[in-house]
DNA sequence: ATCCTACAATAGACAATGTCTAAGTCAAGT
DNA sequence: ACTTGACTTAGACATTGTCTATTGTAGGAT
């Protein structure tokens, strides 16, 4: 069930029930809720839960590795737990939804050295912006 | 000497000393200031001028299309004056560097039909992100 | 040159998101 | 079952951004 939970449990974490918790709401494809989104989630299974607990949690998850940060629109960050399966982002700039896509290529390999500036890139984040079909249809 | 000035006179805007200076302090290439950084300059030319101010123009700059929002670490969003000539930008993980960059190819021609998932899609973000030089030697 | 008026600027309250601290609680090894 | 260090909590605080009511002013009309 929770491939999640199972990974962070191999790598010696301390299993608690407000991980447990916050594992669980973010387990599974296509999840990408804010902070307070998967506190408000947490609460209804675990009322006591706080919010500095579910920060502190993502915030460890993203450090393992095991949790995507994507800032896709300057407001709150998302939590993406797709991390293990490399993709990009689309997103409706109308509604906020989004989609985890897979472009041909490598974007990395698209950045000549001239234009590197010296840098080490460790990585590329690539976000495609639109509309998506229902906000089109009510436009 | 101010592109972007003499552009927003040329669409029909008021001119105020405010938009002047924010207009003059976003002028220049590789430029990428938050709004409070471009207040705090502003500060220096006009002491008087306010922060929603500042907000209020901004805005209305990336509205005209004259300036492009940049949100590369979920902080504070930075504002890009380089809004006609398309780029893409490298960021450093420690110090928040930012450069603008010239992938080869078009990123947009890389997304299949088929995940685009019935989206009309407007444009692309790529943000490669890594160690700046300076950075890498004081590791 | 002066007057009008709509648009712009201001101060400061408010909102959203995220971080930190001090004190209490508990998972897990012994 | 202890003990201990890691975890959690509530709430203050910080940062970034938005809104409102009021005052000011650019630029056209007279």
């Amino acid at each position: 069930m929770s491939d999640l939970l199972e990974r962070l449990r191999g790598r010696g974490w301390r299993m608690t029930a407000q991980r447990r918790v916050v594992a669980e709401v973010l387990d599974g494809d296509h999840v990408h809720l804010t902070a307070d989104e998967v506190h408000a989630r947490a609460v209804t299974r675990l009322p006591e839960i706080s919010r500095a607990t579910v920060y502190n949690t993502l915030g460890e998850m993203v450090t393992l590795g095991e949790v995507i940060e994507v800032a896709t629109d300057g407001r709150a960050k998302r939590y993406d737990p797709n991390a293990h399966r490399p993709h990009q982002h689309l997103v409706c700039g109308r509604c906020g939804a989004i989609r985890d896509v897979h472009p041909a290529g490598d974007p990395m390999a698209d950045l000549p050295d001239t234009e590197r500036f010296g840098f080490t890139i460790s990585n590329v984040e690539v976000t495609y912006r639109g509309i998506c079909p229902s906000c089109a249809a009510t436009a």
